[in-house]
DNA sequence: CGATGTTTTGAGAGGATTCAACCACAGTGG
DNA sequence: CCACTGTGGTTGAATCCTCTCAAAACATCG
């Protein structure tokens, strides 16, 4: 456990907290815990009741829903600085997402009384959250067209530029992201097959070059007019 | 243009004003304003800045987003006590989405600066904008993996569905809402053609009955079970 | 090294789209 | 009054994309 300084150094470093004042900052540091996740490990399921949300401190998330047949569909990413669960907390409902580290990962539990308490009181916070809900709710839309409206090969294509846009590319320039073919497909909302298919297809035209599951974008301007951007 | 008094009454009339304090109210209703749109009008367009948002008193609006080759994806529909385009306004971004009448509709226009007081000002109001942004976001997750999952039969079968439950029936029986096959496959995401084989095949199995444009759903669990629901 | 999970490739089936033609119907204008 | 036009609905046929199933190659780890 780390100690009160640590913890409120750590949520002032946090974007989403900025609108805090020092006193609610300090009640907020207070009741909050600290929790250290391994590679797979699942944070909340759909259905749960969560008493609490989670700041993203270190590491990465997957957010999915699970389909009648148990396929999971990825919703989003979520990375350091990014709150998760808040929507169930705020609307006092069960989680409607499964949330699962991808990488270890550094959270930050933030009980629901608290977080209620800070929406009500502190407009600008409020703002905040309610900005951040908005982008994802369109972003949800976009990527729902894109889904009803897309090939295969379009939606991957765009998803290896969201990812590159996303989480940055390290010294080799191959994505900073490691997911299994499985994991690319159930992004894409298609077969792991039809995504093996397309990355060979991809790196035969050059547009990509890969190394197990890094992967590199060769040419951007081509994958974002496959893309249909 | 109505008086006063009755725009008080039209906006105490919705839930999602409950939260306002008196004075809040009556500041609300001074700076509103009235419109009558008949079917088919565009309020606003993706891209567009819009200076306020709409509440809907009486009619029913079409939400969509337009694909990159034109064709249409219908994300919801509004109807009277809806709140719509406040997305925009809190965020300060243009629409991502166009909203068009599909009958003759009365709205409530609401300016940007009064929407943002209310909601920095109340934090119960906030509380219920924030519940309904995130009720949506989670409604669009869930068809996002149905549209990336299911089959179009099986989403056919879902919107008809989600239709029967938004709208209603009429003395008839039949779904209180009329939609071309073209707008049923904007929702679904699929073919005009694919929606009308589809249809008939449900019409053939005693599922539904349709006359023109409109469906009674004669089967309900049946359809629920095909919808995988 | 065996064991398990992941990736790859092939072949076949099936679902959905596209293109095309045709019909029904309402509104228009000569 | 009737041809003309446009929109919406329907049906058929061919094509193509994508999925499923199956098997094999590969990798990773204790």
């Amino acid at each position: 456990m780390l100690v009160h300084h640590d913890k409120t150094n750590i949520v002032r470093s946090h974007a989403i907290f900025k609108n805090l004042l020092t006193e609610e900052t300090e009640k907020l540091v207070k009741s909050c815990t600290i929790f250290n996740y391994s590679r797979n490990k699942i944070i909340y399921n759909e259905s749960n009741h969560i008493s609490g949300c989670y700041l993203i401190h270190e590491g990465t998330l997957k957010i999915y829903k699970t389909g009648y047949d148990g396929k999971e569909q990825i919703i989003r990413f979520a990375k350091p600085g990014d709150l998760i669960g808040f929507r169930s907390v705020l609307s006092n409902e069960p989680a409607c997402t499964t949330a699962e580290t991808i990488q270890e990962s550094i959270l930050f539990f933030i009980p629901s009384d608290i977080l209620i308490e800070l929406f009500k009181m502190n407009g600008n916070f409020a703002m905040s959250l309610m900005r951040i809900t908005c982008k994802e709710l369109e972003e949800a839309n976009t990527y729902l067209t894109d889904v009803a409206q897309k090939t295969v090969r379009e939606r991957l294509a765009e998803v290896l530029l969201h990812l590159y846009k996303d989480f940055g590319v390290d010294e080799s320039q191959f994505i900073r992201v490691s997911l299994t073919r499985e994991e690319l497909a159930n992004i894409v909302g298609t077969a792991t097959e039809s995504v093996i298919r397309l990355l060979s297809e991809f790196k035969d035209d050059n547009l990509i070059s890969i190394s197990g599951r890094k992967i590199n974008l060769l040419d951007i301007s081509k994958l974002s007019k496959l893309a249909g951007i």
